[in-house]
DNA sequence: CTGAAAGCGCTTACAG
DNA sequence: CTGAAAGCGCTTACAG
């Protein structure tokens, strides 16, 4: 691959001449930089982002850890987080956390290695000593979606507590009194805020949320499904489940079928996360949304203001109930519940 | 950030002996090992990859271009990639191309600047001169999923033809005979198989393919739903519906549930790549299957490969037909469908 | 077994 | 406006 000599030789001009027209520096001669562009054209040259990394101590780069790249809503974000580092003029490298700890170390240590800028991460459960450190060392870095307690960094995330007010509200009004929980980690913070969320709305509708009644999952499918299972094999099962986030929903929704039985006759299913599938399953499932979109961006902006020395803010967005069919709404008259 | 000099001040030692027992060199004396390693560990040394990337020449770091990180299908892929390079000592770097042809370009090129060792790519819409230029230039490369004619790089890649054949046997079994594609950029290698291997197969039970049963799709859930508005609007619209990938079908079943029709009473649907969620859509959609995750660590092979100078293998791997009730298929006699 | 030195490809004060 | 030179943090022949 050509070098920045290559193009100065063929330029008839200095590596430092080369240098400042790659860079814009306004003192080159206007014969130069002609001369230069048409060097640079002639061998395809690109400059080598290692070297320039090296030598500028800066990447433009932020690393993104996510909790489980195969749940569509981490998906979502990363998605809309590459868009606005983009805009902004970073790349963003993604590390897959697949929801365990050891996993998301090993790629918050990789990325450091690399020198990101900053980091964005929505940590999995557990703590980890590494977070601490890594936020005290100075490192940009803000938390999207979850956080961890006594790391003192900016946190954008959405709230769900109004939202699942709102559900239970509504279970409650459907006539349903055995609601249970499919629970995240507890020691996530969106895992704990949605349990202890849930606990609170039924308790204002006089309702308890006994131990048999909390199944603790993973935010993985496969703990969905397990949880499922026990709340069925209950004397006296639920009569509606809300799972904490939409694989474990997906996985209920596994252990359902599998008995035999349906949704909601047998059995009621509500699920944080919305998901353009939910509209589309048997029945259409009554969901929780987040502004994943406003997240992603507003998490990006949090962390370049750090990055590039101004002040962030942490934002906390309200969640919203989206109501479908999934725990006893009657028919709708409309076609689309979307 | 503390440095290999700042290791080397403190063992007491040159950085030449601190860079030998960081990459584990024979010949250092086991007193000097000690003395590095204790003051790695005091320090919280942890070597900067952009310099030794810079001086090395490699980047233990591979490039991954996805047509679109929303896709289900691709996300899977990418979790396998990242898993399977990740046992073989390499990151992933991803860019999410969202089927523009310039967002694509614009990741290679990225890419490249970084200069990671090798470039996996399912090519999006059009074809590309930069990409025959990567390939041409020596670039380790590697198409996955789906490929350009003329670049002569390694092929990962599933054939559904045989399951397509399968699909429509089934379909003219059930009594169709009316079939409608949704089909995928005619520019991408899988979108015009697709159609290809449809029409064939039509021919084999003597049905045609009228130019209205093509709706052009790109792969997107949106053009799903327009081109399925089409289909709907026509004087005799057609019996089945088969789309060219899950999100096309998405769009689909939101054009079918606005114009208050059912599946699959109304018009039935298939779908290329079988995702999760199929097996609790109302109906359960039939589908043909990719083995993503053998195509994913597939792939990751042929280009590390190719990296380290082996020979790599190109590798197609067969699709198949999954038949559940999106068709009119009669009612399963057994519980799961999945 | 060990260290001094060169060099990877850039950027940037410094001097002119 | 321009170039020579230093230096970012590593690795690795070379000499001892």
């Amino acid at each position: 691959m050509a070098s920045i000599k290559d193009v100065a030789a063929q330029a008839g001009v200095s590596v430092a001449t080369v240098s400042r027209v790659l860079n814009s520096h306004p003192s080159v001669s206007p014969d130069a930089r002609t001369r230069v562009r048409a060097a640079v054209d002639a061998l395809g040259y690109r400059p080598n982002a290692v070297a320039r990394s090296l030598r500028t101590d800066q990447t433009r780069t932020l690393g993104l850890v996510i909790s489980d790249v195969l749940n569509p809503y981490f998906t979502e974000l990363a998605r809309f987080v590459e868009e606005e580092a983009r805009a902004l003029g970073y790349s963003v490298i993604i590390g897959n956390a697949d929801e365990r700890p050891e996993l998301q170390d090993h790629h918050v240590r990789t990325l450091l290695d690399r020198r990101i800028d900053g980091l964005l991460v929505s940590p999995a459960d557990g703590d980890s000593a590494l977070m601490a450190d890594v936020a005290r060392d100075g490192t940009p870095m803000v938390f999207v979606d979850r956080w961890m307690p006594g790391v003192d960094v900016p946190v954008v995330r959405a709230d769900g507590r109004d939202a699942i007010r709102d559900l239970v509200a509504h279970l409650h009004a459907l006539g349903h009194r055995r609601l249970a929980i499919i629970a995240g980690p507890a020691a996530t913070t969106t895992g704990n805020e949605r349990v202890e969320a849930f606990r609170e709305a039924l308790r204002a509708h006089r309702l308890t949320l006994p131990d048999v009644h909390i199944g603790q999952g993973d935010f993985q499918a496969d703990s969905g499904r397990r949880v499922t299972e026990r709340f069925l094999a209950l004397p006296e099962p639920p009569e509606v489940v809300f799972a904490a986030d939409n694989l474990m929903a997906l996985g209920a929704l596994d252990a359902i079928r599998a008995a035999g039985l349906r949704v909601p006759q047998d059995i009621g299913l509500a699920a944080f996360d919305d998901i353009p599938w939910f509209v589309h399953t048997d029945p259409p499932i009554t969901a929780i949304a987040q502004p994943t979109g406003e997240l992603g961006r507003a998490a990006v902006r949090a962390l370049v203001d750090i990055v590039e020395g101004r002040s962030p803010r942490s934002v906390t967005l309200p969640a919203r109930l989206v109501v479908r069919r999934s725990c006893g709404e009657p028919a709708p008259d409309r076609r689309s519940n979307r």
